[in-house]
DNA sequence: TGGCAATATGTAAACGTTTACTGCCGTGTA
DNA sequence: TACACGGCAGTAAACGTTTACATATTGCCA
């Protein structure tokens, strides 16, 4: 628990006004209000006097009297997955040309712990959110709908009423169907799929784009060549082992978490790409780039995510009564050298 | 520029006391002041009325009144760094339990950024900060100093006066020695370094570690076998062209970052490790795991300075007048086979 | 020289909490 | 019955800003 101290008292714009000799109304209109005109001379013994005793103005005081705090937060559910990261620092960066400093919070997945962040930056009164769910639950944006907050919803949409949030997301149906697509378009058919067990819509919406392309190839869909398992490179690796058993010459790894311990289940059995099997990943991670021989990735759209989810975000803030926008990018395929063709 | 909002007027401990028939200092006991005793029917009709119409405490208004405001911030150099980001994520994870949020911050190794972040953490007077400081600038410390705002100094040190800051970090010199002598010890003797032309000590350290390893084997240290570029996968593909001119069997690559790029160079080269070169690398790159054949690292000790830096912290938030302390640790090697004995 | 703008500065009342202090009520004792 | 005491509840004064409003100062013109 944050420990209390005894109150250090702080340099206050009191203590400038003493030392330049003035009262401390203009001592403030010199630090915050730029309109009013402030003879040079004094608003130099002023900002003199400020930096000499050290004045920094504190955040808290300004923000009772309804000034803009300058924080916006980013709330992902998992913060150490490159996808999020990626998207993060661009989130960042756009934020603080518009002059926001960004809070990165970290939900690890977990509702409960969500709503805990959430309130917390409620309780600060950030002046806006981006919040990538933990789960599909709606009531914790009721918090920052209450509080009048302007959020955007990042990556994970709800599955009812879509359109009462500002949300930015992928297509996952879409990247599902395109690597399934380029699979059945080098000629391959029987093809498996692993996600995660996701408590979350995407992975399942991936899946249906799966079997949409298979099915307007007219390739049955097996049951058992659709694995999931928790997201772990274990898992991946035991998912990889299932795959192999399947028999199928082609696969499309779901997600890039588990896609690391399938292909590292592969590199120990000395199954090689695209000779024993054909590979695309969803997903660009890191390694992906570095892997020989080159893995096909659908590339998702992390940058344009994050754009527009940091300007839908700021166009909120400036315009809090305009309604709801939704955005949703497609993925794109970078071709790698992981497929055969048949 | 923050935008200003017409001051929506917000739920207030004055609302909740109307809704509940009680005073305002009743309201306030219940929500922060534990040891004060409330009788239970009235604490519940508080804590009844505070839900129904929603009220959350305005932190800037309790922080006023000096409570602690539960804000830790972590200032990095490098965001998008896997580094910093594991490190980022183990102190979030830390400082969670122990009731605080955390800010992440980038500084974009520009200290001009770092003082504008600084000040504005000041200005929200957060508990405290782990800061990478973006150079060796002494100056922007002195901030956090004057305002008593207990901080951290991860990762780079300052040249002067080191024991006057709390400081977490990793013995570079010792990395720099380690990834030489292990390439020594494999029976090499001509042995590149490639570094990155940082404005922070770090390299240079690592560099000097590559020195000291080669004098003990009494190799004289050739000026030209020592590269550094801007930290950019580019200048890792320039400086591995300009190793493999210098005909030398062993590399250390002294940066993760510019690593990626000389390893793509030697893979569209056909340069293949540990054959024609062998290679170490400094630092544990998310990729280092999946290359094949496996990449010799020098992993450096992530996890024990984000625990370290975290409990520094903590400590120095609980006991303001603690004198400053010191934590270096020791990078371990993380043997693959890129690495040819001779 | 007086008066009137226009401009520059200061006063004081918020903002939403926390908490020292005062006051009230009921119980138990003399 | 009167009184002390203890336990709760409420009043009011901060905390450090911002800003509407009041006041002082200046310069200019009649």
């Amino acid at each position: 628990m944050p420990h209390t101290i005894k109150a250090q008292r702080s340099v206050t714009i009191k203590d400038v006004a003493r030392k330049a000799g003035t009262s401390i109304a203009t001592v403030s209109y010199v630090f915050s209000n730029a309109e009013r005109n402030i003879r040079p001379e004094l608003r130099q013994r002023v900002l003199q006097a400020a930096t000499e005793i050290g004045y920094v103005k504190n955040a808290a005081a300004s923000s009772m009297k309804g000034k803009p705090r300058g924080i916006l937060a980013v709330v992902v559910a998992q913060f150490g997955n490159t996808f999020f990261t990626r998207m993060c620092v661009e989130i960042v960066s756009i934020a603080r040309q518009a002059g926001y400093v960004v809070t990165l919070c970290n939900s690890d997945e977990d509702p409960d712990q969500e709503r805990i962040i959430l309130k917390r930056l409620v309780a600060q009164r950030i002046d806006g959110c981006i919040l990538c769910p933990a789960m599909s639950r709606e009531e914790n944006t009721g918090l920052l709908k209450k509080y009048r907050i302007p959020y955007v919803i990042l990556e994970r949409s709800f599955p009812e009423s879509t359109t009462a949030h500002n949300f930015v997301g992928q297509d996952n149906y879409q990247s599902g169907y395109l690597a399934t697509r380029h699979l059945l378009d080098a000629g391959h058919r029987r093809i498996a799929f692993s996600g995660w067990d996701s408590p979350i819509p995407n992975v399942c919406e991936r899946v249906n784009g799966y079997q949409a392309a298979l099915r307007e190839f007219g390739v049955p869909a097996e049951q058992e060549l659709v694995l999931t398992d928790e997201m772990s490179e274990a898992a991946g690796r035991r998912m990889a082992a299932k795959l192999l058993e399947s028999k199928m010459t082609a696969a499309v790894l779901g997600h890039h978490e588990t896609a690391k311990g399938a292909l590292l289940y592969f590199q120990d059995k000395g199954i090689r790409w695209p000779d024993d099997l054909s590979l695309v990943v969803i997903g660009t991670p890191e390694w992906a780039g570095v892997l020989l021989p080159r893995i096909t990735c659908i590339q998702r759209p992390e940058h344009a995510m994050a754009v527009a989810a940091a300007e839908l975000l700021l166009d909120a803030i400036k315009q809090p009564d305009i309604s709801a926008a939704q955005h949703v990018f497609l993925s794109t395929v970078s071709e790698g050298d992981s497929v055969l063709k048949r």
